[in-house]
DNA sequence: AGTTTTCATCGTCTATCGACGATAGACGAT
DNA sequence: ATCGTCTATCGTCGATAGACGATGAAAACT
């Protein structure tokens, strides 16, 4: 596996991270990534033939996982290419896990 | 017929990784879970005073927490007491880091 | 030319979120 | 018994999410 270079990558504020969160935090999206993955064709119709959701509701989910920084778009001619951004999903996945180190880090636990 | 299949190595189903990361991805629930974490005293107005938000704003946020089953709910017997559950969110982050591994996996990345 | 295909956006609808104040219940202290 | 504190819940409000169909634009194919 190769290794992203995370350019200052925890530094994200919480807003930041909330936001990217917040688009991984619905079951078609989860599913559009995983569609995503492998390095597939990704263009909006292939989803839509896969997810039994409505074409315009598949574009605003893939909108959505654009605004968020964890997919890129190319408006190719005629059909746009989607792709998942390693880096991005790599910082978000290194932000949850120093949350939860940070949370369960110290402590002899006197509870 | 289920929507989406799903092939999962995890244990948990889309919509529940879903659900805990919705629960994620609200800047004053990070900030209260970062409160939480270190074994802190854990009651809700310990919670308000540092938040600058209502009373009843933080408790539906640790009801959100709670229900999300990443944090414990003791009714003490007059300040209830909050506490982070350290396996699910350490379930969360193998999750997510699943998830990116799954769809970075074999990235041919020519385009 | 026209037609088809693909996609993004608009408008609209319902449901839910997120915030607050007010309130009631439970408990400790006086 | 009463007061004060802490908490959870209720009710309400505006804003947003999520879904859809319809529409328009651009490229590709007759």
């Amino acid at each position: 596996m190769k290794t992203f270079p995370l350019p200052q990558n925890c530094a994200a504020s919480a807003e930041d991270v909330a936001q990217k969160l917040a688009a991984l935090s619905h079951p078609a999206r989860l599913a559009i990534l995983r569609r995503l993955g492998g390095g597939r064709s990704c263009c909006c119709k292939e989803v839509v033939e896969h997810l039994d959701l409505a074409q315009s509701t598949v574009s605003q989910h893939l909108k959505i996982l654009v605004e968020a920084g964890l997919v890129r778009y190319a408006p190719e001619r005629q059909r746009s290419r989607y792709q998942i951004d390693p880096a991005a999903l790599a910082a978000v996945s290194a932000s949850v896990s120093a949350l939860v180190e940070s949370c369960c880090a110290d402590e002899g636990a006197d509870i």
